[in-house]
DNA sequence: ATCCTTGATGGCAGTGACTGACATGAGCAT
DNA sequence: ATGCTCATGTCAGTCACTGCCATCAAGGAT
């Protein structure tokens, strides 16, 4: 039984997860040692690589959320509907997950594209979320090359979606630059 | 006038490279220290960091050739094509290039496939790619979102193709299974 | 001929990410 | 009590990467 209210201070992911983001937006990520994140939080800096692999892996946390929500939506999905409408579906849940949190998402974009190392763990967590739904609609019945196509897809729409929602003029919600994405490419691979 | 027959043993460059891929799959990628490929080109640690930013980038000397040979192939296409079909076009062209070149791509897959640093390099030459193309179709008169979503589409097709015909059964041609990859994108978003 | 500039290189010290090995000490089970 | 667990601390070490300065041949200018 471990109802522990152990000796350290609780939740020491989150305290450095919290103290990392404070502090790369404060100083910059590059500028930020992990050293310093460890000290804000109250840790040492070994113990920060017990809890992340790496620097970079600590700005990471939600990707897992995303990934959960994502397969979650599929599952759900009632099996008569089409590979397509499937993966739309899917994908609208999960841009449904960022209604209200435009002015965080825009924040956390600029840090990302700052600087080139997050930039590459993005890209692995997007190529992470795309292998799962992959997976997802092969438990489908969808064959390969179709699920793994489909699936590329459908992550291209949310990512062009999302970095086009971040300043949209009109204010349009995510979800419907999503579903607006998914009408573009039927349109563009009927071939007009 | 620099007709320089120069005091330096020629083609630093490619001696690093060369040593770096030596190396790598002799003993690995993580063993190998950057000491250790600039000693094998008769160099120093310090005149690696002068030719290559980091210890990934002298892996992917080959992504520049791709890119250029990409864009030249979007220009070759007459105006008058629908952007699905000079996407294709395109997309072929280069999966042109790797004829002949199956069993030196393998050995390069395996390489990246064992490393997470490697991957993430390679994701990034991924959205590079992409964004080339982004640009090309957009110089077409593609509008957005239609020319990101287009190109997103053209380079998975590419990149999941890769993988296939790396291990196909049947041995069959890239470019042919390339081909095939656009027809299940047709499928798919017509919506089977 | 002498001087000056250029450019690829070497040498060296320093920072910071990350790892392995070992120590510590509160909680929990027996 | 005794011993085990396990999150943490401590420390030394490796290696990727950078800044700074020195070198020294080639080529041009005076």
């Amino acid at each position: 039984m471990m109802l522990c209210m152990s000796r350290w201070s609780p939740n020491a992911r989150g305290r450095l997860e919290r103290a990392a983001y404070d502090l790369f937006v404060e100083r910059g990520y590059e500028e930020t040692t992990v050293a310093d994140i460890a000290r804000r939080a109250g840790l040492t800096e070994r113990t920060f690589f017990r809890h992340y692999a790496d620097k970079r892996e600590v700005f990471f946390g939600g990707a897992a959320v995303l990934q959960e929500e994502l397969l979650r939506a599929v599952d759900a999905v009632s099996a008569n509907v089409s590979t397509f409408e499937a993966v739309r579906i899917s994908v609208e849940a999960i841009a449904h997950l960022m209604r209200d949190r435009r002015v965080l998402a825009r924040e956390r974009q600029r840090l990302v594209l700052a600087h080139a190392d997050l930039q590459e763990r993005e890209l692995i967590k997007r190529a992470t979320l795309t292998a799962a739904l992959t997976d997802a609609l092969k438990q489908r019945g969808v064959p390969e090359p179709a699920a793994s196509l489909a699936a590329d897809m459908g992550i291209a729409v949310f990512y062009i979606g999302f970095v086009r929602w971040l300043d949209d003029p009109a204010e349009r919600e995510f979800v419907d630059i999503v579903r607006e994405g998914f009408d573009h490419i039927k349109a563009v691979a009927s071939g007009c």
